[in-house]
RNA sequence: GGAGAGGUGGCUGAGUGGUCGAAAGCGAACGACUCGAAAUCGUUUAAUAGGAAACUGUUCGUGGGUUCGAAUCCCACCCUCUCCGCCA
């Protein structure tokens, strides 16, 4: 969320701003709410304080049994009436402001850093580095081809169970689903990042609290009977875990590692990676998260990207580095570097992994503080998956297949698939 | 799901209508003593909104209500704990 004091001294830099996304954003309405509010906050806080010292007054009159009755008390009383309703009136139109003046806030993107390169859509998102060898033979087979022939999920029989876009993974896929969690786990751990399992069940607040409410209720799926939904990201759950804290700064960073199942509805998707693991309902995913100190998160943010392709690295897996552009630019990053993997069946690179740095956007939605001398400020919180693991069982079916038709493992998943080779 | 108990500052915990934003203790910070430290003594120590500041407002689980005045009374909801039932 953006700041609502920011909002309302200076409208014209957050509209210039918002619109580096590439749409114009006009805030007037946004803008006008804040000084409405301002200007009922200060009329509602001056009455308040008169109220209070006529209460005051009444208080120690009453300490002489005397007076309990007396004419002046009886005035007193009446005139503190009055004011009453005075506030109260003001507070009804107050709390209308209130909530209409969050509800517009909410849906107001984060934005984009001055690093983050100017462009309309996906299509000016700049390359920076690149990795590895693609494959670039052709008449390579794609990961399902290769699935089905060794066996490995069945999405249709998944229909029966739920619907299209879901999968049951079968024998080995199960099996190198179950070495890539686990693998990925260690290596971060490893690395100094702390192990969580979040619920999958997550409430309101806290999709509202790390961007994903009001405006995207659309993209995930809610359960009927009571305010949970399923979670699309660990990054939801992780963010709300430290809501409404202030983290002392000696503690700083706090890196989280957390594998969950993420779920998400895919609506605006239909006809796209309709086969295969690219694009499913409900995907496993290891997140990497950081709670920074505000001073340090770009430096942290450097650290995380890394940090998530040093797994692609140590799988062999061919990928590219892509600095979004502020078109593209997801609602709550202010940026974000995507990692793309290399899939020779079809020659491009495919996210699987998006590297954000939040700022304090998610941090002030979720009042996550810290206390830096004396003075509290929001934190910053940086995300990223270490990795996709769907994403990945794909990346290495297709980057590893075989002329016989079989593939084959990278060295650092052997010991947790516990064979070199996926065989018919 | 049924019955009961409870939610107060960083923590423990007092407060059942009137200068209560809240006693006391612990913890923490600073100072004194000390060569230094421990112990001791003293002072300080919640968040948030507005303001340059003085200061003012709000906040005792959340939201309403009663009242001139609510941590305290009333209503609804949420959460935690104990017992029973069900259950991996």
């Amino acid at each position: 969320m953006l700041d609502q004091k920011l909002i309302r001294e200076n409208p014209t830099y957050v509209e210039e701003n918002l619109s580096l996304r590439g749409k114009v954003f006009q805030i007037s309405e946004i803008h006008n709410l804040t000084l409405e509010k301002k200007e009922i906050d200060i009329k509602i806080s001056d009455l308040q304080s008169e109220s209070k010292k006529i209460s005051k007054l009444i208080g120690q009159e009453m300490c002489n049994p005397k007076n309990i009755n007396s004419l002046e008390i009886n005035d007193l009383k009446y005139k503190g009436n009055q004011f009453k309703i005075k506030i109260t009136e003001l507070e009804e139109k107050k709390r209308l402001l209130d909530k209409q003046l969050l509800e517009e806030i909410s849906r107001l993107p984060n934005f984009p850093s001055k690093e983050t390169p100017f462009g309309k859509d996906e299509n000016n998102n700049i390359q920076i580095k690149t990795w590895g060898e693609p494959l670039k033979e052709d008449n390579l087979k794609t990961h399902w081809e290769i699935g089905e022939y060794l066996d490995l999920f069945d999405s249709l029989k998944s229909t029966k169970i739920s619907k299209s876009r879901f999968i049951t993974l079968k024998g080995n896929g199960a099996r190198l689903e179950r070495a890539l969690i686990n693998f990925m786990l260690d290596e971060h751990t490893k690395n100094g990042y702390l192990e969580l399992m979040p619920p999958a069940l997550i409430n309101s607040e806290s999709l509202r609290g790390s961007g994903q409410l009001p405006k995207f209720s659309n993209e995930s799926f809610k359960c009927a009977n009571d305010d949970l939904w399923l979670s699309p990201t660990a990054e939801v759950p992780i963010t709300a875990f430290h809501k409404n804290e202030i983290i002392d700064p000696q503690v700083l960073p706090i890196k989280y590692v957390a594998y969950s199942p993420c779920f998400r509805r895919e609506a605006g998707s239909y006809g796209k990676d309709t086969k295969g693991l690219i694009r499913l309902h409900q995907f496993n995913k290891v997140e990497l998260y950081w709670f920074c100190d505000p001073n340090k998160s770009l430096e942290a943010h450097k650290v995380l990207t890394e940090d998530a392709e040093s797994i692609l690295k140590k799988l062999n897996l061919p990928y590219r580095q892509v600095d979004i552009c502020t078109g593209d630019l997801g609602f709550s990053a202010s940026r974000t570097f995507d990692l793309e993997v290399w899939l020779p069946s079809s020659k491009t690179y495919r996210e699987i992994s998006s590297c954000s740095n939040c700022l304090d956007f998610q941090a002030r939605r979720s009042a996550i503080r810290t206390k830096i001398d004396k003075k509290t400020s929001y934190i910053h919180t940086l995300n990223g998956s270490g990795l996709a693991i769907g994403r990945t069982m794909a990346a290495i079916l297709e980057n590893g297949q075989q002329s016989d038709g079989s593939v084959k493992i990278p060295d650092v998943l052997v010991p947790y698939f516990g064979s070199n080779f996926i065989k018919k």
